[in-house]
DNA sequence: CTTTTACTGCGATCGATGTTCGCAGTATCT
DNA sequence: AGATACTGCGAACATCGATCGCAGTAAAAG
């Protein structure tokens, strides 16, 4: 049953013993911060370590393995979504705010969106998080389970478009010129027709494409 | 410009000296099917050349770096979906076929959930996927720029739903007794709420939320 | 107050990994 | 025939996550 306490179950201190120099918030604020200047490679157990003033050995006592710190690190990054400017009544608008202080959020620390997010417990601001989406998600007239879903499909939802945001403007990685160069290979019809369209969409800011996905995956789901 | 050329662009074969004893194909097969049976973690340059019967070093010869062999991992398992069962005309559930490999393959290959997928140059196989998925489109009265942002959703939401259907049979993750222990804190109240609902949804196949939660996303998308 | 117990800090170190170097061997070009 | 540009790969390097064990310390037990 209870198989192996996660970070959040384990108790913060001993019963006996000198009181800890160091605690998890520090620990993660200082992974944070490296991982905010170089990125999540960037985030070793020495490194950290050495940024807080110690060894390697000594953040063992505090975190069983690297994954777990970068848990710490995750959580704290969804603590700064406060979510105020959800407007209460309707939904839609309130959950478009979540996602838009999410889409704030990563570009900020951009490293979270290579941790890969397999479903773990979640952490307490992650929780948080989730009884904010639900509350937002109250005046919609839906089963508890659309509800779920509609905040699975929104997280996922973000972080995709986060990555093809931050991924355009990094290198031209699918861009426009790599996709030509497949087209170009004469298999491929339909992605050399789509290439070709004669009426391209007008070029839009980066924030409205967001908008425009967000609003009419979700009008659709709930 | 051409800043550094990727596995695609290299030529597989030097103008001089002897043929290459291995190929690409080959490599990532046997990574590939060290993956399924270890993870993606059991996949190091030692375990493949290994595999290969040759030493790390040759593996060198061929990629440049150990994320170059999971993105070749990776375009192979994009191989298996061939995309037959997709009815003419009908997009929506020309889509839905094309998810449902996807998930298969998911299914099969679970170590492609852990490899985060930051948007690469795409592989042959992977703009094959594409192209189906577009040619899948064509009987949708759309723009290409939805068209292709509906392809994206759809790969960025099957990713999500098979974690979440392969996390609840493993551990159990973020279920419902993991919720439950947080909502009990007092603060939190909406997950609370949500977690008494007196009209639960009744239970369903594994299938059944994938096909549900995809079609409801991409009717509203497209 | 003394002894016991259970903790904390952390230097030293282990095993494993990704990657590089350099050299011997080989096929192609001049 | 010689020069050239490749391939194969053993050996080694730097670095990483993680462990071990011991000295020090605070709380509990007697």
């Amino acid at each position: 049953m209870e198989q192996s306490p996660g970070v959040w179950e384990r108790p913060r201190r001993g019963r006996r013993g000198p009181a800890p120099e160091h605690d998890l918030d520090r620990i993660a604020a200082a992974a944070l911060a490296l991982a905010d200047a170089d990125g999540l490679a960037a985030v070793t157990m020495r490194a950290v370590a050495a940024a807080l003033g110690t060894g390697p050995a000594s953040l063992y006592r505090y975190v069983r393995t690297r994954d777990e710190l970068v848990e710490l690190m995750a959580d704290a990054a969804y603590g700064e979504i406060d979510g105020e400017a959800a407007p209460a009544g309707d939904w839609l608008a309130g959950l478009l705010a979540l996602a838009r202080e999410s889409r704030r959020m990563l570009l900020r620390h951009p490293w979270l969106l290579e941790v890969a997010e397999t479903p773990r417990p979640l952490g307490p601001n992650a929780a948080d998080y989730l009884d904010r989406a639900l509350g937002v998600l109250e005046s919609a007239e839906t089963d508890t389970r659309t509800k779920f879903e509609a905040i699975g499909v929104l997280n996922a939802l973000v972080v995709m478009l986060v990555r093809a945001e931050t991924a355009g403007a990094d290198r031209d990685a699918a861009g426009p010129a790599a996709l030509a160069r497949l087209a170009a290979e004469g298999r491929r019809p339909h992605l050399a027709a789509a290439l070709a369209d004669p009426a391209p969409a007008p070029p839009e800011g980066p924030g409205e494409a967001f908008d425009r996905v967000v609003s009419r995956v979700l009008t659709g789901l709930v």
